[in-house]
DNA sequence: GATAGAATGGAACGTATATTCCACGTTCTA
DNA sequence: TAGAACGTGGAATATACGTTCCATTCTATC
């Protein structure tokens, strides 16, 4: 059952291997392959009934991946992974000296460097979101999704800089089968897109500094119009803040002139399955989906 | 049975236990207590027999050091050590911890969650952030600056969930005065936007699993017209990966099929800056003009 | 030096795990 | 469209593992 000469005897050669025979495999095997590349340190230290539910297949088809691969079975291919990992864990520092190592590391990021740029914003990014645990406490949250589940239709909108924030949530909220209106601008039809707003409905309009005019109108409009709106912004001052009635404040991090959007995406995210679980706990109406585990 | 009233919890604890309490033991339990402490990686790793042989003790004498210690086996015991492993080696730690998250969100599931779902989200952020920073190299991000710098006319795109990170990107490159052309799909003119992309131009196209059809379209377009491809994307087997002239590859925390961006959104924020200084430092042309350096 | 108590080694046990096997479903081919 | 080859899921099986138990050995105390 070897289908290979020589069978990959490194952790580096599993890897080649997978890669060069990839599209030989079938459609399950190519599924375990791409759960192998992606998460190796998962093959290689729980048992195979975890990885098997991890990644959504049978055990025995991860026993036939590693005899596809040339293996007597799936346990020589573990024990490879697992032989890397620990070479690699020896290779950084002796045991306990490692996280030595990590400290220092975490304590010299700052610095102006091009090559360290990388985990310069990582640490922003962290640091903002931890900063919205902090900030944001679970009424808000509570809150915003109530409004946005109570709500007939949904509209989106966010331009420039929070146009990537409103997209999400659009594409989002349209994915947990709420009704969703992207208000993308294109065409000019900013106005058109938005103007049938009613009084049961809900804009959720993204918007940082320098505040988009279109935005501004947009939440005048929605609000003459007898809609609600919900606000994601980094001031509780800004101009919509307060014709909104709720304003979820983000607070980004900002890395010379650049401001990240981690913070906003973590929310966004947060919102989204907030509303879904919601929506299973209310009693799974045949009207929303939202995602199950797979079984 | 247990020895103490508190039971060890993380590695450093345990390791403090053990020497602690290292003149109660008897003479055998020392000598495991030795080997835990100068191998602990064997112990994490390896099962119980290949650490019996290799310390040279019975099995049992390791389950009655473990339970010496106030557990109910060794097994616990282990499972601590492998989790200290992975904490140090973050880049690993990750697919432990998001197991350990994964099976506190199992236990909660359906009622628990009343309101510490965006903490968890932000943790599970914060993960992929850190292992970004773990697993993405200095050498791959100069490379890809490079492959933009040099790139004439820059060409980005991405659908879907890729969306938010490809209008980030379109954004801000066009933000630093790089020539950029977004190609949104607007009016199903996808191939239009497209079609003049040429030999010295890039194009970096974002696109998560499962790949969106025009995206890879596109790209094979791309490369027959002799265009370089910079692909960001979450598996190395993508159907654009054996296209590219690059492949970035970006590992996003999973919820239940809802997958969040902010390692994406990171990693664009980096290239977008990393060419700005690059641009700097090649000499401030008057074209171009990079965000200045803060005071 | 004798005895009680603890410690130890190694076999026996139950459990959890990897693997195998087969009926069923799917996808090419004639 | 019918048939065959292949691929797949899940139960059945064999194996390996951690744990327990008990006879024996060691150590401390009188």
């Amino acid at each position: 059952m070897t289908g290979s000469a020589t069978v990959p005897r490194t952790a580096e050669e599993l890897r080649a291997a997978i890669l060069e025979r990839y599209d030989t495999f079938s459609k399950r095997l190519q599924q375990i392959a791409r759960f192998v590349l992606d998460h190796p340190d998962d093959l290689a230290l729980e048992t195979l009934a975890v990885v098997a539910e991890r990644s959504g297949v049978q055990p025995s088809a991860i026993v036939r991946f590693a005899k596809a691969l040339g293996y007597s079975g799936a346990m020589p291919m573990q024990r490879l992974l697992r032989d890397g990992l620990l070479a690699n864990h020896t290779a950084l520092g002796y045991g306990e000296r490692v996280r030595q190592f990590n400290a220092a590391l975490d304590t010299q990021a700052g610095a102006g460097d091009d090559g360290e740029l990388l985990a310069e914003f990582v640490d922003r990014d962290t640091l903002a979101l931890e900063n919205l645990r902090q900030t944001m406490t679970k009424a808000e949250v509570a809150r915003a999704v109530k409004l946005i589940d109570q709500a007939q239709t949904l509209y989106i909108m966010g331009f420039r800089r929070a146009f990537p924030v409103a997209s999400y949530l659009a594409y989002s909220f349209q994915q947990v089968g709420k009704r969703t209106v992207f208000v993308d601008g294109v065409g000019g039809l900013t106005r058109q897109q938005i103007g049938a707003i009613g009084e049961s409905d809900l804009l959720i309009a993204v918007s940082y500094h320098p505040y988009a005019e279109e935005t501004v109108h947009a939440v005048e409009g929605a609000v003459s119009a007898g809609a609600k709106v919900l606000t994601i912004t980094d001031s509780l001052v800004s101009p919509m803040a307060k014709m909104a009635a709720q304003v979820l404040q983000v607070r980004e991090s900002e890395v010379r002139g650049f401001r990240s959007l981690a913070a906003s995406l973590c929310l966004a995210q947060t919102l989204v399955i907030s509303l879904a679980f919601e929506r299973e706990r209310a009693g799974a109406r045949n009207a929303s989906r939202p995602r199950r585990r797979k079984a």
